[in-house]
DNA sequence: ATTTACCCTACATT
DNA sequence: AAATGTAGGGTAA
């Protein structure tokens, strides 16, 4: 084993696939290496590797806070079985599950999340991996973990500094302006992020609605991703196609309208509906 | 409440 | 072969 890292192991009782979770944007922030996943756990790289009965991770955190972090990445301590039986009552989600087996609602910190989602706009997911690595690579801090260098995502003081200039030339696009804006609000601490963390889901949504570059589904990609509401249902072209096609919804309901029947009908698990219709919906068009 | 323009890329079609 | 068209995890005017 490499100088100066834990290696930790996590027995697992549900099933986990970690490539559909790892790169079903959700994180953009994974490279495969091996058979193995390197990516990060907060501000620290850390390296996934699949075993029999559950889950090897190498890193250089202590290893209790690398148990910490990694069971707040993959929500270890929600109680899975029940969150599926509870959707499986729905028989399109059942369908989707059963494709699905493997696929985990992830957690990521607040400002990555909004950062990643205002450059995902618009965009398909290779467009938004290449952003947030230009953006990584450009503004992060490096760090080398297993013998390479990678980039830690860059704190909004850093994006704030870079310009607006500098920002497209990383080929953000109309994106650059929102991102350089919302960065210059928190870094001026004229925003802050920690604190939507304690209100309820609705007013931290109408504080995310405020930032430049945030509309609904970015502000519900945040809440979910960023702050662990599932409650939260973020509405983009593949929910609404699913919705449509898979639950006969009218085709010119508004996204407002959507996400409406969605929170009516799965509540606190909205969100979790929402990834595996998003995934299902997604591949099933990849396939085609 | 609806429509439109916005920056950029990948891929299909002509 | 180069040009043109189209769609892509949207937002703001």
């Amino acid at each position: 084993m490499a100088q100066g890292l834990t290696c930790i192991r996590v027995p697992l009782d549900t099933p986990l696939d970690l490539e559909a979770t790892l790169f079903s944007g959700q994180d953009f922030r994974w490279d495969r290496e091996g058979d193995g996943y390197v990516g990060w756990l907060g501000d620290a790289p850390v390296l996934l590797q699949r075993a029999p009965s559950g889950l090897v991770a190498l890193t250089s955190l202590p290893e209790g806070e690398a148990h910490a972090r990694l069971r707040r990445f993959l929500r270890l301590d929600d109680d899975l079985d029940a969150i599926r039986t509870a959707l499986a009552g729905d028989g399109v989600l059942a369908r989707c599950m059963a494709s699905w087996p493997g696929l985990r609602l992830v957690r990521l910190e607040p400002w990555p999340a909004l950062a990643f989602f205002l450059c995902s706009q618009h965009a398909p997911i290779p467009r938004i991996t290449r952003m947030l690595n230009a953006l990584a690579q450009a503004l992060g801090e490096p760090v080398v973990f297993l013998g390479r260098e990678r980039w830690r995502f860059p704190t909004p003081t850093a994006i704030a500094g870079a310009g607006p200039e500098r920002l497209a030339a990383l080929r953000l696009g109309y994106r650059a302006e929102y991102l350089w804006r919302t960065a210059c609000l928190l870094a001026q601490g004229r925003a802050h992020l920690d604190v939507l963390a304690s209100l309820p889901t609705e007013e931290a949504r109408r504080r995310l609605l405020a930032l430049p570059g945030v509309g609904e589904k970015v502000a519900d990609c945040v809440l979910l991703l960023g702050f662990g509401r599932t409650d939260a249902f973020p509405v983009d072209r593949w929910v609404r196609r699913a919705l449509v096609e898979w639950y006969g919804l009218p085709p010119p309901y508004t996204e407002r309208r959507l996400r409406a029947w969605a929170q009516e009908r799965w509540g606190s698990l909205a969100g979790y509906a929402q990834l595996y219709l998003f995934h299902h919906r997604r591949t099933v068009h990849l396939l085609q």
